[in-house]
RNA sequence: GGUCAGGUAGCUCAGUUGGUACGAGCGUCCGCCUGAAAAGCGGAAGGUCGGCGGUUCGACCCCGCCCCUGACCA
């Protein structure tokens, strides 16, 4: 089952431990790593977005890390191209595409079926200032008349949404599908989720925030920020001046609030990321769900991707439980 | 021991001169997601308004006592 043109994904929350099991099973697989990670993709962002060092990689291959600058606007439809074409390449030479992260858009991006209308920057600038000036409701109700569907989808108070949808509309004369089509693999994978109990979670995201600020994210972000002015570093960037921690320690230093809060605040907004990362993948019926509170030994990943089909004998979903109340022991009254 | 302030949703706090708590932010849970996706957006569940008694047709808001917290005075 395992030919050479499956591609493995490795998927689930932040702080799950995708990239070591993806580094494992390159290992056992002779294959080689894709990033699926928005922001890993981009340079010089190493400490924040948990990236593996060189050493840590030790050898294999790892894709599409360190591909834009800081100051690029991500692009799932271009991260599709550069990520398929890593694939091919992969398996051109025999080896196995293991494509791990956590940005579920992405992940569906290269795996599945979905094509993206093209975009236009003065088109979508005009449209940004619009919404700035006039607000999301007077922009939904434009896209009400001009594309009664896609408005009944999009909320009115989902500005974003809304403007994206005007700009295919009127790039393509087309209507904007806003909704997910259904699952339509274009490439033949296996997707291993990472599964959790909550509290398991939480603390893992603490810890790892924590580790980040001993390990110099803070210095990172500034290195980062650069003195220059304004269209050059970190705070030009429409994407990368958004990522968790680097959202956050830019506040920081620009005196909106206190080193501690930003940490805090990091650790908040994380958890809420993992909460919106489970909610995309446990829809998805197709991926094989592996309890990751331990590492999930190598062996059971490999015997989750061997298993004939989807629905294998019960795999244990993403429990959003807590874990067993009788573990932490609680004092006795 | 005394004075003052305060005890309202898991947390921080609004609020009604007495008529069924409009609560808010954060947190929690759930969902959406097609070129910013570590982004953007929506929904829900949570309160016997510190305790007991009194006044009143009716009290979270008035009175009394008690408990707890903080500050100050001794």
């Amino acid at each position: 089952m395992t030919g050479p043109d499956l591609v493995v994904a490795v998927v689930g929350a932040t702080a799950t431990g995708k990239s070591e099991l993806a580094l494992r099973l390159a290992r056992a697989l002779d294959g080689e790593v894709i990033s699926a990670d928005s922001m890993q993709l981009y340079r010089g962002m190493d400490i924040g977005t948990g990236k593996l060092t060189v050493a840590e990689r030790g050898g294999v291959p790892h894709h599409l890390l360190d591909i834009w600058d800081v100051t690029q606007t991500a692009s799932v439809s271009e991260y599709q191209q550069l990520a398929r074409a890593v694939i091919a390449d992969i398996q051109a030479r025999g080896r196995t595409a293991i494509l791990a992260g956590g940005s579920g858009l992405y992940i569906r991006a290269v795996l599945d079926d979905l094509r993206f209308p093209g975009t236009d920057p003065g088109l979508r600038a005009r449209l940004e200032s619009e919404l700035a000036a006039v607000g999301p409701g007077v922009m939904h109700a434009r896209l009400a008349a001009a594309d009664p569907a896609a408005a009944a989808t999009i909320l009115p108070s989902n500005g974003r949404r809304i403007v994206r949808a005007l700009e295919v509309i009127e790039l393509s004369g087309q209507p904007f599908s806003a909704t997910m089509p259904g699952y339509a693999a274009v490439l033949p994978a296996v997707q291993l989720g990472l599964a959790m109990p909550r509290d398991v979670l939480d603390q893992r995201i603490a810890g790892r925030v924590r580790q980040m600020w001993q390990d110099g994210l803070v210095d990172e972000v500034r290195r980062l920020a650069g003195a220059g002015g304004p269209g050059s570093g970190l705070r030009a960037g429409l994407t990368a001046s958004r990522a968790l921690g680097y959202q956050q320690i830019l506040r920081f230093l620009d005196g909106a609030c206190t080193e501690a809060e930003a940490e805090a605040e990091t650790v908040r907004a994380t958890r809420r990321f993992a909460r919106r990362q489970e909610s995309w993948f446990r829809r998805d019926p197709r991926v094989r769900w592996l309890a990751a509170a331990a590492p999930v030994p190598t062996a059971v990943a490999l015997a989750a991707i061997a298993e004939p089909d989807p629905s294998g004998p019960d795999l244990p979903g993403p429990d959003p439980s807590r874990s067993d109340p009788a573990g932490p022991g609680r004092p006795e009254s």
